[in-house]
DNA sequence: ATGAGAATTAGACACAGTCCAATCCCGGCG
DNA sequence: CGCCGGGATTGGACTGTGTCTAATTCTCAT
């Protein structure tokens, strides 16, 4: 959290900081995903990390990038049902989605207040929040 | 909307009234979302149409599915990776998603207040907005 | 009846994501 | 220092949703 820099040492702490045996190919994908903050679907991880030299296998890219949901060291962005994008940003914090260019942007949930939601069922407990709202560029009908 | 009872009839008008040209495959596919008020997989739609006596084609399906939701008869509801869930209920509403089972919940929009959002980057207009909130039963884990 | 355009169809295809058995790597221990 | 065991990684086959296409069928106005 306190790293302005995410080189790869650093990134190795942070993954032992969530109880992640920090690999090679683990940090290689932290790396892509904390050095350009963006949001990445698995497919462009897997091309981000093998633009350097070892070749990583798509199974190990999405076996990882489950891992780092499960220690919540990234988050899950379910908009387009195409594809999954990952989110370095696990602060709260919803979306804007262009619908069109298929562009992500960050809501800052500082901002936003909600009332009136329901209560949950009993016994069940919220896992997590999404907002996403849906754009595109006006007047092209 | 003034319709209680989803007969293959009004169901036909209600195709019109939308622009649509109700032919039989689109009636029985209306028909399997209108008359349960259910959030639906199109896997789930064709299985149901099709335990009617004729065969629909997975491919009508589909561009059914599309062109009703261009035509706003249904809604698209993205929240599980693995498969898009249509629902009849265009009302203005969110919903509560539980990531074990899979079942969706209506919550009714006009219960609730949002305030804080961010004005939009200019020249874009909204085409929806999605809020879901995932649940899981507590105490496992 | 007929012909044009729309709708439907089967089946091939694309592609994200999963699974599995074989191999590799690494840290601990003798 | 070398061996060992278990976790991590790998390639490749596989699955399931959804798309595409070319051929056929339907509809309906004339």
């Amino acid at each position: 959290m306190g790293y302005r820099h995410y080189s790869r040492d650093n990134l190795a702490d942070v993954l032992r900081a969530h109880g992640i045996n920090p690999t090679h190919q683990r940090i290689e994908i932290a790396h892509a995903l904390y050095s350009r903050q963006e949001h990445l679907s698995a497919d462009r991880v897997l091309a981000l990390v093998n633009e350097r030299h070892p070749e990583t296998s798509r199974a190990t890219v999405y076996n990882t990038l489950k891992l780092f949901v499960e220690k919540r060291l990234i988050r899950e962005v379910i908009v387009d049902p195409s594809r999954v994008f990952y989110d370095p940003n696990t602060s709260a914090h919803y979306h804007i989605y262009d619908v069109e260019t298929g562009r992500l942007t960050d809501i800052d949930a500082a901002d936003v207040r909600i009332e009136g939601l329901p209560a949950l069922p009993t016994g069940m407990v919220t896992e997590g929040m999404d907002i996403i709202i849906r754009v595109r560029r006006a007047q092209d009908l």
